[in-house]
DNA sequence: TTGACACGCAAGTAAATGTTCACATACTTG
DNA sequence: CAAGTATGTGAACATTTACTTGCGTGTCAA
């Protein structure tokens, strides 16, 4: 019989099957990823999958693998200025989380153990640590050069910010699939106002 | 036979039908909400749902009704002054879905046609609008009477609030089920900071 | 006392899931 | 160009799991 079915290597579908089953959870959650679904997305048969890897639970890790590589993508190097390095990792996590809504869930499911390997787990959790970390560091630096407010501590800050972009992501998911609200990255702005240093009333 | 299982009315069932299922949802995952998981969380048998739903999306549906309930169960009347307003709300609220986290996976879910009716999902996202909403009313408010600050627009502020608020639910989700990172109501504090008109530099 | 109601128990039906395997075809390497 | 290797198909599979129904039994209220 003729193949239809473009042929790749492993190292290639890997990638490919990663990005397919984050698809899946993104859109039709983490119980739709079965091996008949993703094989479906891919355009391949159940079988297939089974040339690169060994178990749907060692996909589930590869996907939590790929998820931490693209979070931590988007931590730009924390030798920029800070003001620019929230507004350069807003733009990014937020634009990446917005693309892949499985990113978001795989972020949620991570609060619980659930389908997920322990090693998926500690993957996804050592991603939003890392996360917090460096925002707390960066808004620290910022209150060091005076370029962020010093009336509250960084580690305080950090998670209002964690939680607007967040918000962001969320807003920008939304807007390429549905209805649009506004302008996530409005929502940026807003931020570095209330982090820079109060003014004089004017 | 003798019955070990005390028998309730359908009205006070239904109830508790419903809550067992946020639970679920909340402890391990929509997709593990099943007729046998559900009717064992209440020590009862599948059969017995049966008495009180005609069929699992039913239940559904009436889970998504709890949540609506019990979200709405978090909006202060609004004549309080705005910023007593936002700590009633954000204490309330964080201590509910900190509490069912089943209802912070629901609204995400909500993003999303999931296993929910087009029925649940109108009622989540109902849920979500009322609450930004009202939000930004009620800052707009605090900006008029000089509580709150007056240079960034409401409906700006609005989905910082919210972010924060959901930071602080999943702080309190995790302080009751997980390692203790520090005060959830610290997070608080620093927000109204934030929303505090600016004040002259000292 | 009687009827409606809540539940247990058991079974049936149906579907879906992960996995394997023999066979076919493409790709690569010598 | 020949041969071996890698990739994919298709069809099964064994198992699990799900939702739903019916009948008997005991309880509670009228």
């Amino acid at each position: 019989m003729l193949l239809a079915t473009p042929r790749k290597p492993t190292a290639e579908r890997r990638q490919e099957i990663a990005d397919a089953a984050l698809l899946i959870i993104g859109t039709r959650g983490i119980s739709a990823l079965t091996v008949a679904t993703l094989a479906a997305q891919l355009g391949l048969t159940g079988g297939a999958l089974y040339r690169h890897f060994p178990s749907t639970e060692s996909i589930l890790d590869a996907v939590a693998a790929r998820a931490e590589a693209l979070l931590d993508a988007t931590l730009p190097p924390t030798d920029l200025p800070p003001m620019l390095w929230l507004e350069r990792f807003a733009d990014d996590r937020t634009r990446t989380v917005g693309g892949h809504i499985g990113l978001a869930r795989l972020m949620l499911s991570e609060q619980l153990a659930f389908a997920l390997s322990a090693e998926a787990i500690a993957r996804l959790q050592s991603v939003v640590e890392r996360s917090r970390n460096t925002i707390a560091r960066v808004l620290a630096a910022g209150q060091s050069d005076g370029s962020i407010r010093n009336d509250l501590p960084a580690e305080a800050l950090a998670p209002i910010v964690m939680g607007t972009v967040q918000m962001i992501a969320m807003q920008r998911a939304d807007q390429s699939l549905r209805r649009v609200p506004g302008d996530p990255m409005q929502l940026l702005k807003t931020l570095q106002v209330l982090l820079a240093p109060p003014r004089k009333t004017p």
